[in-house]
DNA sequence: CATGAATGAGGTTTCATTCAT
DNA sequence: TATGAATGAAACCTCATTCAT
């Protein structure tokens, strides 16, 4: 993607007053919700500032450009669902595999699941923005997590490698991905999340024991 | 997704053969290498025509907009896809399930390396673009070849249902895409097809011996 | 001045259409009268457009950018002067110093008279815009003309050097532009003719005689 | 020119010693600094607030728009050259006519040359704020005063009328900008220095020579 | 049928200026 | 008095689409 190249992303102005922060927050939530009744390609800086209440200008005095704009509201939801995996991750520790497994799992759908629009509306951006960045952070903290969890595993004899775990992080977003696109029900997705506890127990189930 | 809502998608003219012309398919060619080149946010019809040796106004005699060249470059591909793995699934028919897996896995997988750049060029534009209508058609698709080939396995007791058989999918094409944009090498894509493999063989084990 | 770096000013289309150079020609026309009218700082593409009788798409598809547009305004003029100053150097060969210094600044003040307002209107423009770089080609134009000029005055016995020269010129067109802005009637411009002629002999005379 | 007509261009409060104020001059040297480094068209009131190291605010309190904050500045710089020049008028009194003309040319380079940055800075943004009044000022303090010195030159017959002397003014302003801008050298300055003189005596000599 | 000049709505971004704190 | 967040008009420029030739 030779788009998105060598653009400043860092905010332009950190809020300090009070009233700053109110208005940071509210650009962000409106961002959010341009995007879900607009979509990704109507999702315009001037709708974006009326929808906060706010003038361009204001938008424009925090956020240097609307890449910026949008890389940090994917940066904000993109550490949210990290922050609750990882914590699932310390939680798990010195349990059998497949309690971790179902902890990852869970924690992971759930956070998913309390921000579904917020997920949806990101998806599509996150390429234009340069977002890849931000994917491969979230992608390294979650694998080390995983790793490090893995390790106080009492039934694991072999450590799956780096790649087995980023590609079941991979299989799990894109099928959340798939799933939430298609707009499922509450109800589909707590039969996913038994789905993705049985893949992932079994994946890693598979590869733990392959040198046995 | 609100956005293309009622646009016309068909191809505004249809002639016995008008898809095969030499024109269309030079059009459809210089969509992916602008896509590749240029990027998704400057794929414009101009620059289209231009890159397919011929003027914008012959572009929108074959395609009535900009969405509906897209959607037809999107379906092209996907057809492809769905061609390969239906073949497969035809050749797997009546062998154990280990190896029907192994082989609807590489034919997926082989399909979408040999297209790899088409395939990043076009996940971008694929939502904007109501492509979601295509890759349903897709899954579906692929979800009854499955299904049928499944129907032949010998030691497969408990057939998968459809949920967990589109969920492989998804977390299959999930991951893949994920590789893809990182830009995988063609060593890597061995590993993830072996990794694969893996994953579906005891993800589908572990579905298929549940009741058991 | 760091403004104006590094903008691509090579005019987007080369009007080969009857239709096309008579855009072109308006367009240019448009820019002078605009910058007439409204002043250096209300000089925007679109009324230019406007006021060309086209639409700004259109102004955009001849010039890459405004900057663009006024560089070429800014050439088109300077040419002007230069070829007319030019004939004159040619004309005046072989003739008495005096001779030749009336002739030369007789043409070049005729030619700014002609054109009194584009000469104004350009004056503030052109250092915004990256003028220099033509203004430069221009002095380099006359002063050849009028060194080679000089070689064949039979009076003159100390060529004078190229700082001279430049400074003559210099001088010329600064007096010239604070005449202009100020509005200087025609009789005032006769006057300052013959001011300017005086200037340039005795000036040249006394360089010319100095050695001895 | 028919911008900036009708703007209150005078200092908004003028305690009685406000324009020594440090702020004043802070900000007045800001804005030299910022045009220096920026350029003219990115000469933001805020930026050239945020040098001088106050608010923006704080700015518009000492003036009571942009353009009068230029032509401040400009003002500032056109004085102290007059109030140079005028001196060297003054002391050049009862001299004869080529000492006269070196003083003041000395004068009037040197002063440039010290502040060559300054005026360099202030060419562009003259003309857009309305400069072109106070230059008609100083070229009325400078005419005077030559005209009263060269009154009580021993060596001039007919006495240079307005025309005549505005016009060395303005060839030799001319001359100095043109060489300013292309970033001319000391080395340089000292030729062009001689060079003005020997044209001023040369073109004054010829004038006031003329009815012998 | 093909061409490509023309259109113009609409997007992003800047910046002089104000005013509540 | 000083501050700096907020304003919003207005500038530049793009690009999907049409239609006369």
């Amino acid at each position: 993607m030779p788009a998105a190249a060598a653009t400043p992303f860092e905010p332009r102005k950190m809020p300090v007053q009070a009233r700053s922060t109110v208005t940071v927050e509210a650009i962000s939530e409106a961002t959010i919700q341009v995007l879900l009744t607009h979509g990704s390609d109507r999702l315009t800086t001037t709708r974006v500032a009326e929808r906060a209440g706010v003038s361009v200008g204001t938008l424009y005095q925090y956020f240097p450009n609307k890449a910026a704009l949008l890389f940090a509201v994917i940066q904000d939801h993109l550490e949210a669902v990290a922050d609750q995996v990882e914590a699932a991750c310390e939680r798990a520790r010195n349990k059998p595999l497949d309690h971790m497994m179902r902890e990852m799992v869970e924690a992971y759908v759930n956070v998913k699941m309390e921000r579904a629009d917020i997920s949806v509306a990101l998806y599509n951006v996150a390429q234009d923005v340069g977002g890849s960045v931000l994917i491969k952070r979230v992608m390294l903290r979650l694998r080390k997590a995983i790793e490090a969890m893995l390790q106080t595993a009492p039934d694991v004899e072999v450590q799956p490698d780096r790649f087995a775990i980023e590609m079941m992080l991979a299989a799990m977003s894109g099928a959340m991905r798939s799933l939430l696109e298609a707009g499922g029900s509450a109800a589909m997705m707590r039969t996913l999340r038994e789905h993705f506890v049985l893949l992932c127990q079994s994946y890693m189930g598979a590869i733990s024991a392959r040198r046995n």
